[in-house]
DNA sequence: TCTACAGCTA
DNA sequence: ACGTAGCTGTAGAT
């Protein structure tokens, strides 16, 4: 084929042959299978929000001194900025005008009362239309399912993404949110949902591939970095670690691993700018591994004008050598990111695939995948059966130097098997 | 139909 | 100038 000489020269061999073109089959069972959606639950929470909405309007309006699109960014930019004559804060990205994104509503909300409401309108509508009146109406008709597509060829990575719906990115964080995860269930009532999650997976590939040995250590030792983070960043004792409080150390992780500056970490966590310059020096001086190897791949994608995965996944970076400093500094961040993100997406594919293999005569079902996470319909029956086949086929996909760890769960629903 | 903004997820 | 990887809904311009 066409392909063959490149395949050869790059040495692509095994991640196309044993890999992308082995999973190409499994994502098509999965899509074909698809998830059942509580389409009566979710129908009853729309009219629930409804009535939310429009009374959040009403004050909206009040507030507001007039009638106006609340959905409209130029238009709310207009009552806050001009009309209230409300302090500026940022402007948007591409500087059409002033930011009313939702740190920019929580400071004004602090000496007025419209940004609070206009957050409460932006969280219910958000919720509302992106998934509690979006994802039944793509219910399919004969399957009475939800089947969405799994595109293999979209993420520069080698990440998976979703389309129509997006399943990836269903709410977890809100109670509203958790609500909506709530909507997806078991095919019937001798089923259930197995979630298989890998334990700060990132962290660990991250691990292996920096060779630190501290983190190494703390790996080998059973240890929650995220937990950890928590407890320093918060000033808590590392065994009182809300969700929350491990869901935001768990961004600030990543943050600094990719390359987050002293002044961007002080805009999404607590700390104040010169905090965080301490925090990321601190633990880049703790974890000496994580700064040498950041140096390394992007000299490394300097030299080669590319990046590759643990399993040789190749993500060419041209502008690595850019003249242009905004343009340079990217490039040189995403030679950090993609081969870890990229060896985490070989990993989940290599344990898909396994998995697919083994469940070949059973009745469960591999339906969904999330980055780092697989959904299944699982027949009551073969409970402890697929939760072997799912853990040994993650934790084994891809051997490292620390422990792969999978989380398991079941439940009647996505959030309770989570 | 396209871009900008905003916000959801890993 | 400012962690990376995605998708989608709405406004507003074309
Ligand atoms: N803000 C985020 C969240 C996640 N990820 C990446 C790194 C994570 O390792 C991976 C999977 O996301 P999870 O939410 O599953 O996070 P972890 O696997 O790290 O932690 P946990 O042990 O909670 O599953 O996605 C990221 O880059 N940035
Ligand atoms: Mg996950
Ligand atoms: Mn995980």
């Amino acid at each position: 084929s066409v392909l063959a000489p490149k395949i050869d020269e790059l040495k692509l061999h095994n991640l196309y042959y044993n890999i992308e073109v082995p999973l190409i089959r499994v994502l098509a069972t999965m899509e074909e299978e698809g998830v059942k959606v509580d389409a009566d639950y979710l129908g009853k929470m729309s009219r629930e929000m409804e009535g939310q909405i429009n009374k959040i309007t009403t004050d909206i309006y009040t507030e507001a001194g007039r009638e106006f699109n609340i959905n409209s960014t130029q238009q709310l930019s207009k009552i806050l900025f001009e009309d209230l004559k409300l302090p500026t804060r940022g402007k948007t990205a591409k500087k059409t005008g002033y930011s009313t994104d939702v740190k920019v509503l929580e400071e004004l909300a602090e000496i007025h009362d419209l940004p609070k409401l206009i957050l409460e309108y932006r969280q219910l509508s958000k919720l509302k239309s992106t998934y509690i009146d979006a994802i039944p109406k793509l219910i399919n008709k004969e399957t009475g399912r939800v089947h969405t597509s799994f595109n293999q060829t979209i993420a520069a990575t080698g990440r998976l993404s979703s389309t129509e719906p997006n399943l990836q990115n269903i709410p977890i964080r809100t109670e509203i949110g958790r609500q909506i995860r709530k909507a997806f269930i078991p095919r019937d009532e001798n089923h259930l949902l197995l979630v298989a999650d890998y334990s700060q997976v990132e962290l660990r590939i991250l691990a292996h591939i920096t060779n630190d040995k501290t983190l190494i250590n703390a790996f080998r030792n059973n240890e929650d970095i995220h937990a950890r983070t928590a407890a320093e960043v918060y000033g808590a004792d590392i065994n009182n670690i809300t969700p929350q409080m491990r869901r935001a150390a768990k961004t600030a992780n990543f943050a600094i691993i990719y390359g987050v500056s002293a002044y961007g970490l002080s805009q999404q966590t607590e700390l104040d700018l010169g905090q965080s310059k301490d925090f990321i020096e601190t633990y880049l001086a703790r974890y000496p591994g994580i700064k040498e190897y950041m140096d390394d791949s992007i000299k490394f994608a300097r030299e080669n004008g590319y990046v590759k995965t643990l399993l040789n996944r190749i993500r060419y970076l041209p502008e690595i050598n850019s003249k242009n400093f905004q343009v340079r500094q990217f490039a040189e961040r995403i030679a950090i990111n993609t081969p870890i993100q990229g060896t985490a997406a070989d990993m989940i594919k290599v344990a898909m695939i396994t998995i697919h293999k083994k469940m070949k005569n059973m009745k469960s079902k591999m339906i969904l995948q999330v980055h780092d996470e697989l959904v299944f319909d699982m027949h009551n029956e073969e409970s402890k059966k697929l939760q072997k086949i799912v853990r040994d086929g993650m934790e084994k996909a891809i051997k490292l130097k620390v422990p792969v760890v999978a989380d398991i769960g079941v439940g009647p629903n996505w959030l309770e098997a989570k």
